[in-house]
DNA sequence: TATGAATGAGCATTCATTCAT
DNA sequence: GATGAATGAATGCTCATTCAT
C-alpha cells in the first residue's frame, strides 16, 4: 500500500501544489491566453521544463488548478448545514457559505469561460465545470423541495430557481471585477433574502 | 447637410455592417482568441487588409462588433414598460425582455468576459461593460423604488438587489453554453416570479 | 513644337514637382522604409492613387525625387570657376560650393545609401548615384591636373584624391547627422585648405 | 568564480558568436530591411525561434553585430602606433590601418546608415555609432596637436581636420560598392599623403 | 484625372512544447 | 528529476500596389 508514501513522492506532491498555486495565482492574474508558460514557471520558482514534468499542457495545467481549489472547499460549503432546523434558515446559512466562496474564488469562473470561450472543445471542457454546477445545483435543489414538503415554502419549481441563483452568485463575481463599486456582500445578501421570502407561504 | 450620404458612404457603411456581422458570428462561434482575423475576413467575404482598413485592431474589431448589438437592443428593452400598472407588472415585462435577450445574447457576455480576461488593459477595457451594465441597473432599480413608494412593494435596498438579478440572468447565459439541458427560459421566468413576490407586501 | 503647353500639362507639371517636394521632404525626414507612400500623398495634399498616376512605383519616386534636386544644383556648382586665376583659388571656390552643397542636401547622400543597400537590384540601382559622382570627378580631377600641368601642383594621382575629398564631403554631411555638435563647415574648410597645401609646390 | 564558464555557457557563446556572424554577412550582403529574420536563422543554422532566444529584436540583433565586429577591431587598429618616430609616420601608420579596415568592413558603415535613416529613433539609435566615431576622432587628433606641440607640422584646427578624414574614409567605403571599378586603396594611400604633406612645416 | 477602397503577400515576433544534457 | 536551450508553427498587422467609380 502506498499508505507510506516515500520521501520522494512527498517532494513530488509538494512541488506539484507549488506549481498549481502559482499557476492559479498567475491564471487569476492576467488570463489563461496573457499568462504565458514561463510566467507559471518563474512564479513557481521552477523552469519551463519542470512545468510539463508535471502536467501533459497548459491546459492541463489550467484544469488541475482550478480542480485542486475545489477540493479544498467542496465539502466546507454543503456541509454544516444539519445544524439549522428550518429549510429558510438552511438556505440563508448556504447563503453565506456561498457568499464567501463567491468572494474567494475571484475570477475563477471568468477564468474558466476564458479558456472555455476558446476552446478546440468546448463540449468536452466544459462538462468539468457543468459536472461541478449540476451536483451544487441538485444539493441546493433538495433542501428547497425538502422546504416545500414540509409546507414550508409554497410549490415552485426548485430545480430552475437554483440554477438562477447559482448563476447569480457566479454572475456577481464576475461583475465585482467589472464594477469595482458593486457591493457584493450586499447583493448576495438581498437575493438570498428576497428569494426565501418568495418561497416562504405566508 | 449631410441628409443625403453618397453613394460611397452608404457602401462603406454597408460593408462595415457586413465585417461586424461576421466578427459577431466568428468570435462567438470560436471565441475571441481562437478565432482569427483571417477566419472573420473570410466570413465577411473581404480580405484581411479591408478589416484593417475599417478597424484598427483585432480588439477594435470585438469593440465595435459589440457595441454595434447593444445599439440595437437598447431601446428595445427598456421601453414599452409604460403600458403596465403596477411595479410588479413592469417588473415582470421587463423579465420577458431580458428572458429574451439572455437568449438571444448567446455568448456575447461569455465572449466579452472571455476578451476582458486577458486584457492588457483590463481596467479600461471593462469600462464599455460596466457602463452599460449600470445604465441597465439604474432603470430597473427606479422601477423597484417606485414600487416601494407607492407602497407595493416591502422596503428593500433596490441596487444590490438589481446587480444580483442582472447578474443572474448574464450567469444563466454562460450556464446555457455549459449545461446545455439547463431550461433557460423556465429559470428566468421562476427567477423573476420568486423575486416579485419577495419583494410584494401580503 | 510643345513650346507653348497646354494649360493641362502645365498643371501636371505643377502637380509633379508637388508630389515631388513633398516625397523628398518626407523621405529625408523619415527615411525611405519608414515613409509610406501614404505619408507622401497626405504631405503633398493627394491621395495615394495619385501618386501612382504620376510615378510607377515607390522607387521611382525616390529616383526622380533625387535626381529633380540635382537637376537644380547641377549647373550652380561647377560653373563660375572661370573667374579665378589659379587652380588653388579654383579649388577652394569649388569647396565653398561643396560645403554649401553638403549643407543643402542633407540627408539626400544618406537616403540614397539607405534605398540602395536593400535594393534588389543593387547594380543598376547605384548608377544613377554613381554617374553622378563620376561626372563630378572627372570635373574636379581636370582642375587639378590642369594645376599640375601649369607647375603650380606638385605631381600627383588626380583620379584617387578627388574621390577621396569627395568621399570626404559625402562622409561629412552624413556624420553631420550622427555627431551633431561636429562643425561642418570647419571640416570642410580645413580639409580643402589642407588638400590645397598638400598639392602646392613651395 | 567563474573563471572556468561551464560547458552549457560555453556553447552559449559560440552559438551566440555563430548567429552573429551569420546576421553580419547576411545584413551586409542584402540589406537590413531586405534580410529576414529568417534568412539569419537559415544561414547560421538555426531555427527562427533561436534568433529571439540571444536577441530581442531584429534590431537589437544587428547592433550587436556591428559591436561585435568592433569589439575586433578596437584595440588593433589604433595600437601598435608607438613604433614610430614622427607624428608623420604614426599619420601614416594609421592610415594604412584605416585603408585595411574600410576595405574589411565592407558594408559595415552603409548598413549602419541604412538601418539608422529609417529608424523610429534616429537619435538614441545613432549615438552608437557617434560614441564610436568621437572615440576614434580624440585618438588621431591627439596625434596630429603632438605633431604641432613638436613643431612637425604647422598650427591647425586637428578636430575638423580629424573628421574630414575620418569621413574620407567612411565615404569611401560606401563609393567602393558604388563606383566599383573605384580603386580604394589609391584613394586612401593619396588621401592621406597629401594630408601629411599639408600639415608638415616645409 | 483623381479618389479612396480593396487587396494580399510578406514579416517580425510569440510561445507552447520538446529534448539533449 | 530538472534545466534551459531549441524549435517552428501560427498570426496580427503593414503597406505598396491596383482598380472601380
Amino acid at each position: 500500500m502506498n499508505e507510506t508514501p516515500s520521501k520522494r513522492e512527498l517532494q513530488r506532491q509538494e512541488r506539484r501544489q507549488q506549481i498549481l498555486a502559482a499557476a492559479l495565482a498567475v491564471f487569476s492574474e492576467r488570463g489563461f491566453h496573457a499568462a504565458n508558460v514561463s510566467d507559471v514557471a518563474a512564479a513557481a520558482g521552477v523552469s519551463q521544463g519542470t512545468i510539463y514534468w508535471y502536467f501533459d499542457s497548459k491546459e492541463d495545467l489550467l484544469t488541475a488548478a482550478i480542480l485542486s481549489y475545489f477540493e479544498r472547499f467542496e465539502q466546507d460549503t454543503l456541509t454544516g448545514l444539519e445544524g439549522y432546523e428550518t429549510a429558510a434558515d438552511k438556505l440563508r446559512a448556504l447563503g453565506q457559505s456561498m457568499t464567501q466562496l463567491a468572494q474567494d474564488m475571484e475570477g475563477l469562473f471568468t477564468l474558466f469561460m476564458e479558456y472555455w470561450a476558446s476552446s478546440e472543445q468546448r463540449e468536452e471542457t466544459g462538462q468539468l465545470w457543468a459536472a461541478m454546477l449540476t451536483e451544487y445545483k441538485d444539493v441546493i435543489a433538495g433542501l428547497i423541495e425538502e422546504g416545500v414538503r414540509r409546507g414550508e415554502f409554497r410549490p415552485v419549481e426548485a430545480e430552475p430557481l437554483v440554477w438562477a441563483v447559482m448563476a447569480a452568485f457566479d454572475g456577481l463575481a464576475a461583475y465585482t471585477m467589472l464594477v469595482p463599486d458593486m457591493d457584493l456582500v450586499a447583493s448576495c445578501h438581498v437575493l438570498v433574502e428576497t428569494v426565501v421570502q418568495g418561497l416562504l407561504i405566508k
